[in-house]
DNA sequence: CTCGAATGTTTACAGTGTAATCATTCTAGG
DNA sequence: CCTAGAATGATTACACTGTAAACATTCGAG
């Protein structure tokens, strides 16, 4: 599978065999990718400007030509977290039969959620509303949009209306258990995995506990 | 009401009629106070150890007297942010019907929601698992499952078995919920106001979305 | 009353974000 | 092809941060 870390690697640094440049031609990239290796390393504490401009091999304050500033950099982060965590719940969508809505929803769910433990802090970043304030970086408010759109879509198709109103409580409740998880606020046993949480979860949104 | 400002503003310094004393007396409680402010007002990033110093009138390396790094200082904030959001919590149950289950799981969810709204960057911080790690704050640990519990004994009470899950799920969305208005991600309109999604959410808890 | 324990102050230092200025390279128009 | 800008990168500089060390003051138990 395409995994992020390898799409980093490959603009971390020229290549030893290449001629090492004063322009280094895809510093921006370069940067994202540092900023997200420190990210899930150290969580944004760990973002140090300095330190993604010398992971780059690039004087400190190069990176001033590419963000704003520090938060313009996390802001790049977050909107490739977002494209990432479509992509990969449009990939578990795929592999669901399109007229098994329960099984979609279901699979929808389980992505976002594997999505989110595997990268913590980048997750957290995406939804950091404070920290990087989405009405200042229009790209990033677009994109986030998008895997809201695709529950949407779902949510439509097997449960129908109200649609919105569905869609917002499923979204909070499937957001609401990752990030749980990722602080670690759910103690976690045996008998109580994480699929049998998101199970229980869309199983609740779809039957309710009186059922 | 008591509200968190109230609390805080009595430490902040002492009152212009006390002389100043060479020991402040209740810096530990101030600086909380004082933290919490900036946290409130500029979120993490706006918590500034010296500048918390200056506000409460003491040396820039006094705070270090009572916390052993600014970690420590702003796991103290959250842990006051568990004491006020199960006292938030309790208040909201005591005027609900004790037979009123149903009411009483509302009331709950409406408490957190508001709680959050209230103290958006406090809220944030409480469940920020990496910032402030909690194998490192026991105290933290503790006050912060208490919320947790007092949702437990009403689903116990409501739905019965099996209430681990049921809390869980049910936490889940309830934080879910909180988190993605606090972050702005869920936009509001004149008929989607947030005591209307607090009571979706209650409602397709309780009966599902096919019922 | 005295002496060690708490608590607060001063001084110091390495590291950070970022602005200003200078250097190099690229690119489009003649 | 040549040559200005325009982009991009490097150096230098500054204010501010967290935090350690050494010193000063006050409190409380014997």
């Amino acid at each position: 599978m395409f995994t992020m870390s390898t799409w980093g690697s490959a603009f971390l640094m020229e290549s030893s065999t290449e001629a090492k440049t004063y322009h280094h031609g895809q510093l921006r990239e370069a940067l994202i990718a540092a900023g997200l290796t420190l990210l899930n390393q150290e969580g944004v504490a760990g973002v140090d400007l300095r330190k993604v401009a010398r992971m780059t091999g690039v004087s400190h304050a190069a990176p001033y030509r590419h963000f704003a500033d520090k938060r313009a950099l996390i802001a790049a982060i977050a909107e490739h977290g977002f494209a990432q965590l479509t992509a990969a719940m449009q990939t578990a969508l795929g592999s669901v039969a399109v007229d098994d809505g329960r099984g979609q929803f279901l699979a929808l769910a389980q992505a976002y959620v594997t999505f989110a433990l595997a990268h913590p802090a980048l997750m957290r970043e995406m939804f950091s509303g404070l920290t990087v304030d989405r009405a200042d970086y229009p790209s990033l408010y677009a994109v986030s949009k998008e895997s809201f759109g695709i529950l949407w879509g779902v949510i439509a198709r097997t449960f129908g209306e109200p649609v919105e109103q569905r869609t917002v409580v499923s979204f909070a409740s499937i957001h609401g258990l990752a990030l749980l998880l990722i602080e670690n606020q759910l103690p976690l046993s045996p008998d109580k995995t994480v699929e049998g949480l998101v199970a229980a979860t869309i199983d609740t949104l779809a039957s309710g506990f009186t059922a």
